[in-house]
DNA sequence: CTGTTAGCGCCTTCAC
DNA sequence: GTGAAGGCGCTAACAG
C-alpha cells in the first residue's frame, strides 16, 4: 500500500507537505503542489480514510438503519438519505433490522464499533429506546425516522399517522361502511397507536362507536398470521371494509382475501398507509395515504448532518410530513 | 473515548492483555480474563474498529454497489447480500449508482479510500470496466453481478438473459403475435444485448425475421423518452406486443400506453424481465421472466467472502441463475 | 512555505 | 501467562 511517505519521498518533501496538499490546508507553493499532485497520480495514491478517521476522530460515515429494505417506503426513503449524504460527502453504512429488535441491537453494536459520525434511525418500536440510549451513551448523534420513541429526546421526522388514518376511515364511512376492521401493526410502534387513534376519531366524529373486536395487531413487516383475518371474517357481523395499517399488511390482506374467494372492492373495500413505489405504478389499485418517503430520508439526513456539523446546538426538531389520500379502485360504496 | 488502556489500567494489567481478551488469542488466566471482562462492561467499552482496521490492514467492510435501489430486483438482491454479509461478520457500505457511470466512479473512489475488503459490484454497463480495473489495480477483490463486463476477469453471478428473452418472445409468438417490439436497455449492457439475442433467436426459430425498426434502446432505469414508443406506435404496421427488457421499462411502457388510450393486453400484449417484489403481489399482472434476485445477492456475497477469506485461489467462477417465465394477464392471443 | 514530533487505538513481535 | 516496544497511515501543534 502506498502512503503519504512514499509520495513525500518521491517528491522530495515531507509527509506533512503532502498531507497539506491532500487537504488543501496551509500555504503551499504552486510548484511543489503541482509536483506532489503529479507524484500522487503517477503512483495512483488514494488516502487511507481509516488512518485519517483515527486521528481526526470522525469517520465521515453515517449509518442508515431501516426496518425493511423490501418495503418501497423504505427504499425510497433510503434514496433520499443517500442523496443527502452523498451531497455532503458522507459514506453510508447500511443496516436493515427486519422489524426485529435483536437484529437492530446487533446493528447498533456494529455502528458503535464503527464509530460512525451519526445514525439515521428508523426504529422497530418502543423497545428501540434501549438501542437509542446506547447511542446516546456513546455520544453518537442520531435522527429518528417515522416512529416516535417515548422517552427519547432527538430530532425526529414523522408522518401524520393519526390524520392520515382518520381521512382514510372517513372515506370509508362516507362510502357507507360501518363495520371497518383495522389490521394494525404492533401496539408498541407509535405509528400503529396513532393509526388506531385516527381510526377511532373518524368513528367518533361520525357518531359511530369503535368495536375493538374489529381491530387486530400484527407485525408491519408481514402477514404470516392469517388467523386474525379469519377471526374477522368469521364474526357474526363481519367487516365490509379493512384498513391495513401499512402497505405490506395490505398486500397480505388482499392476497388472503382472494384466496378465500373474496374480491376487493366488491366484497370488501381495503385501504392502507404508504404507496408502492414504481412497482405499484402499473396497476394503481389501493386507496391509500401516501407519505413522502423520499422527503423522510432527505430531510432526516439533512437534520442529522446539521446536528453533526452545525455549531449551534438547537432544540430538538420535530418535522411532521403530511400524507396525501389517494382514492383508487380498492374502495367502493357499500351496496 | 475509552480505550484498551483505560481498561488495562482499571484492571491492573497491560493493554496487551486486554487486547488478547478481546480477540480470544493467547493464553490468559481465567481470573484476569474475568476481571478484564468485568471492567469492559462497567466502562461500556467498545473496540474501535478503525484503529483495528489500520493495524490489521483489513476493515471487515464490504461494499454493495447496485444500480437502482428503487428497483425491487435490486432491493431483494440487497437483502440477500445483507444476509450473507451479516452472517460472516461483515459490515456493508452502501452505494447506488443510478445507472450512471459518473456516480459509479464517485462511489469507486469512496470505496477505494475506505479500504473495504471487497465489493459486490452490479455494474452500470461495459464502461464499468474502467471502474473495475481501478479496483483490480488496488487489489480489492470483487464479484460482478447481473451484467458481464467484457475484458474483466472475475467471479460473476448472472441471469440467463438470452434464454429468458427467448421464452418470453416465443410465448408471444405462440399467441399469434408477429410484430413484437423490443424496448431494450442500453446496448452497452450485456443483459440488453443478450435479451436482444434471445428476442432474435425466438424469431428465427419460428421462421420469422427480425425487424429492427421494432427495436428501441433506452435506459434500464427509466422511461423518460417516450419518443421511442411513439415511433413504434406510428409505424405503418405497429407492433401488437411489446417486450420490455426490464421491469422499470415495463412500468413506463404500460403507463404510456394507457395515456394514449391503449389497453394491455387488449390492444397490445406486454412482457418483461424481472418481477416486482411484494409491491407487485397485489395485482400480479405482467407476464414476465422472474429472476431469483435474493440468490443473486446471497451467492454473490458468498463468492466474494470466499475470495477474501479462502486460502485456495481458484479459477474465476461464473454462476448462471435461471429465470422462470410466469404467465399472467398482460398477454393474450392476437385477435 | 515547509519540516519535526507526537499520538489517534490497536495489534504483532519479541521478551520475560 | 503477561508486558514493552514499535508501527499501521495520517494530521495537529509547534518550529523554523
Amino acid at each position: 500500500m502506498i502512503t503519504i511517505y512514499d509520495i513525500a519521498e518521491k517528491a522530495g518533501v515531507s509527509a506533512m507537505t503532502v498531507s497539506r496538499v491532500i487537504n488543501n490546508t496551509g500555504r503551499i507553493s504552486e510548484a511543489t503542489r503541482k509536483r506532489i499532485r503529479k507524484v500522487m497520480e503517477d503512483l495512483h495514491y488514494i488516502p487511507n480514510s481509516m488512518a485519517r478517521s483515527l486521528v481526526l476522530q470522525k469517520t465521515k460515515i453515517l449509518s442508515l438503519l431501516i426496518t425493511d429494505i423490501t418495503n418501497p417506503f423504505y427504499t425510497t426513503l433510503a434514496r433520499g438519505a443517500e442523496d443527502a449524504a452523498k451531497r455532503a460527502g458522507y459514506r453510508l453504512l447500511f443496516a436493515n433490522s427486519d422489524e426485529d429488535y435483536a437484529k437492530e441491537k446487533d446493528y447498533v453494536d456494529m455502528i458503535l464499533s464503527t464509530r460512525v459520525d451519526g445514525v439515521l434511525f428508523a426504529p422497530t418500536g418502543d423497545q428501540s429506546a434501549r438501542n437509542l440510549a446506547q447511542l446516546q451513551k456513546h455520544n453518537i448523534p442520531f435522527v429518528v425516522l417515522d416512529r416516535e420513541i417515548p422517552g427519547i429526546e432527538a430530532d425526529v421526522v414523522l408522518g401524520d399517522s393519526k390524520e392520515g388514518a382518520r381521512k382514510l376511515v372517513e372515506h370509508l364511512i362516507g362510502l357507507g361502511h360501518r363495520r371497518i376492521a383495522l389490521i394494525n401493526g404492533s401496539q408498541d410502534v407509535s405509528t400503529a397507536r396513532l393509526r388506531y387513534t385516527g381510526y377511532s376519531e373518524a368513528h367518533l366524529l361520525s357518531g359511530l362507536s369503535v368495536n375493538d373486536s374489529l381491530v387486530a395487531h400484527l407485525n408491519y413487516r408481514d402477514f404470516h398470521d392469517e388467523s386474525a383475518l379469519d377471526a374477522l371474517l368469521n364474526l357474526e357481523d363481519p367487516p365490509t371494509a379493512i384498513f391495513a395499517a401499512n402497505n405490506m399488511l395490505a398486500v397480505g390482506v388482499i392476497q388472503s382475501l382472494r384466496q378465500r374467494g373474496l374480491q376487493v372492492p366488491d366484497d370488501l373495500s381495503v385501504v392502507c398507509f404508504d404507496d408502492f413505489g414504481p412497482a405499484g405504478a402499473i396497476n394503481p389499485f389501493l386507496t391509500l395515504a401516501s407519505q413522502p418517503a423520499y422527503q423522510f430520508g432527505l430531510l432526516g439526513m439533512q437534520l442529522l448532518i446539521e446536528r453533526i456539523e452545525g455549531e449551534a446546538v438547537h432544540e430538538n426538531r420535530k418535522i411532521i410530513l403530511p400524507s396525501e389520500m389517494i382514492i383508487r379502485a380498492s374502495t367502493q360504496a357499500l351496496k
